[in-house]
DNA sequence: GCGTCGTCCTGCGCGC
DNA sequence: TGCGCGCAGGACGACG
């Protein structure tokens, strides 16, 4: 499932190819998921951005949205899936999405209301906008599960499941805890540990699982799966203590933890 | 306003 | 071997 650092390593790899070319036609199979795509017609592409998740396509004055769902890419060579088709001068964009979860649209720039979560984001987790002490704030103000709060996008962009799991490991945070009730050493800890897994992620061009859904646009795995160390490890022995990692649900997401060391109670 | 849960969708793995 | 079931999950909208 695509996360920040498998959006950001699609983002770097289409720039060079699609920055600065026209759009000649947009073809897809799904009115209701691929929405207004007539409006980028005969625009010029001037940059890609990601926020979070999000790939933003600049269109002068519009912006295509692009959400890769759990099992969508974007690709220079055909695959299998596809479900939108972008043509620019010289070059084919593929959207290639087996379980079509994914979503595009053709917006005015800025105007998020059909992607309330893209609207309400937080900052991103490697840019300086990311603060221990506004990270804690935002942490402080919700009740929920921290794990869930992540996963709104709310308090730090661009984590999904995965990396949820692997940061709330390696701060020695158990997933079930309230938002509320981390410490500021805690949410300091949090805060490096969401940067050191995204950057090294990245380094290894993300995670391909099992299923082989997600794939680098070079054709290639990413490598970071081989460093997770509790998310589908499930009965494994903690790298860090040797207990046994433990599997729960949690707000309908599959959640690893290790209970020895990210115990429910904040004493650590 | 906040939090939770159901829904969308399809490929894959497992059990019989 | 082949069939059918259950699971995976990000974001949104409905509901309490």
């Amino acid at each position: 499932m695509p996360e920040l650092p498998e959006v950001e390593t699609i983002r770097r790899m289409l720039e060079p190819a699609v920055v600065g070319r026209r759009i000649l036609g947009l073809e897809h199979d799904d009115e209701r998921k691929y929405r207004f795509t007539d409006l980028a017609v005969g625009r010029y592409v001037r940059a890609i951005r990601r926020r979070g998740k999000f790939l933003l396509f600049d269109l002068d004055d519009l912006e295509m949205v692009v959400h890769l769902g759990m099992s969508g890419s974007l690709r220079l060579d055909q695959g299998s899936h596809t479900r939108v088709r972008i043509e620019l001068e010289g070059q084919t964009v593929f959207f290639n999405d087996p379980r079509r979860f994914g979503r595009l649209a053709v917006l005015p720039r800025g105007d998020y209301a059909a992607f309330p979560t893209l609207a309400r984001m937080g900052p991103e987790p490697l840019s300086r906008s990311f603060t221990a002490a506004g990270f804690y704030r935002s942490l402080q103000r919700s009740r929920r599960a921290i794990k869930t709060a992540l996963l709104s996008q709310e308090p730090v962009a661009g984590l999904g499941n995965i990396y949820t799991d692997e940061s709330l490991w390696l701060a020695r945070i158990n997933p079930l805890r309230k938002s509320s009730s981390l410490t500021l050493e805690e949410a300091r800890r949090l805060h490096r540990a969401i940067r050191k897994v995204l950057r090294r992620a990245l380094e290894l061009g993300g995670s391909t699982l099992g299923d082989g859904v997600y794939l680098r646009p070079s054709g290639e795995p990413g490598y970071f799966q081989i460093e997770h160390r509790v998310y589908g490890r499930a009965g494994e022995s903690c790298p860090r203590c040797g207990a046994t990692i433990f599997k729960t649900v949690l707000g309908g997401r599959s959640t690893h933890f290790c209970p020895l060391c990210q115990p429910r109670a904040s004493h650590m």
